[in-house]
DNA sequence: ACCTGAACACCGTTCAAGT
DNA sequence: ACCTGAACACCGTTCAAGT
């Protein structure tokens, strides 16, 4: 309504999903900042108003597809909800091939990530393990499924058959197994911690 | 000897060498076609006498690192020797600055990264571990380690305390134990396996 | 404040030409 | 066969100038 200024062209929610539309349709290389701006029909310049360099970009993009990635649901053992946080993570993740190496590449700062690592961090508090070993398993695990879906993503057509999930699946399993063992030495040591499920 | 060609000035190993120590002085981003080159006192082009391009000497950069890391000698249970294998592996890529990002970023070719999976999977066998299960262990204990050094090669300098290290053991005694149970469970339904160490 | 054309300082790679 | 100068087709980012 104000006369005194014309609406900006562009706001940084546009500038996020058009990079985001562009490594969808070409992959992570063709998200430039020419060609992003590019879909936006202006010059590269133009980003630069609204982020501060490609790589806040990329993360801004990374948050987003993390943003957009259910959490499983409270049934079942805390096993299953972690094996299902596992694979649904996978799953988004390798729907934008080449996010995956962002989240390898850039420090997970952003909302989405936090709230993630918030909510694997209550699913194990929940299953028992101690407050000293929490951020530990937490990073463990969110680091074993992004390098797991990285892994994936550099896979050609051919390689990635069932075997690059089943690998995948089985690595989990193997940091699920890690907890529980973890789990039972500190429930020796404290006998009387009440056991849930 | 033979005097109808001189010596070429440039071989495969130097440029290897050279790219390495831009590397270890500069860091993985000076590590480009043209600084390789002006180190060696010519001009980028020179390069793709010996490499196909620049994908194909970061991998044989690796190849050199991972060659230099030594692998655990055969004392100890097969958990101290994998315990070893991540822990010593780890050290030896934060050595090198930005060669665990060229190990996540390029597919591991090269004779001493086979040699390396060749070495995870006897010791694995020799637990016990069925031969149906070996590879995804193996695939699953490298991912974890080359992951983890990449992951501590991006912090800072005050980021990087004592914590990353704990971390990184942390997540590496969670895949041991998932071995152990594994093993632990085909142990229970092959009663008549002969059980060492 | 928002936007932009143009430029700066780089890249990896190719190729014709030299020896 | 080995080597190279020069060019090609790109990058991310900056900045003065416009509105």
């Amino acid at each position: 309504m104000p006369s005194r200024s014309s609406a900006p062209k562009l706001n940084l929610e546009v500038v996020v999903e058009t990079a985001l539309a562009v490594l969808d349709k070409d992959g992570l290389g063709a998200v430039t900042t020419r060609r992003v701006a590019e879909e936006l029909g202006t010059g590269p310049a133009s980003l630069y108003a609204y982020v501060r360099n490609k790589d806040e970009l990329l993360s801004l993009v990374l948050d987003k597809v993390l943003a957009d990635i259910p959490l499983p649901t409270a049934r079942g053992t805390w096993q299953q909800r972690l094996l299902r946080y596992g694979r649904q993570t996978r799953k988004a993740l390798l729907a934008h091939p080449g996010i995956a190496a962002v989240a390898m590449a850039v420090p997970s700062t952003g909302a989405a990530s936090a709230a993630r690592q918030d909510w694997l961090r209550g699913l194990l508090c929940g299953a028992g393990l101690p407050e000293e070993e929490l951020q530990a398993a937490v990073d463990s695990i969110s680091l074993y499924v992004l390098a797991g879906a990285h892994e994936e993503e550099l896979l050609t057509g051919t390689e990635r058959g069932s075997g690059a999930a089943q690998r995948f699946e089985y690595g989990l399993r193997l940091m699920v197994g890690g907890l529980e063992q973890q789990l039972e030495r500190h429930v020796e040591h404290l006998p009387q911690h009440s056991q849930g499920t």
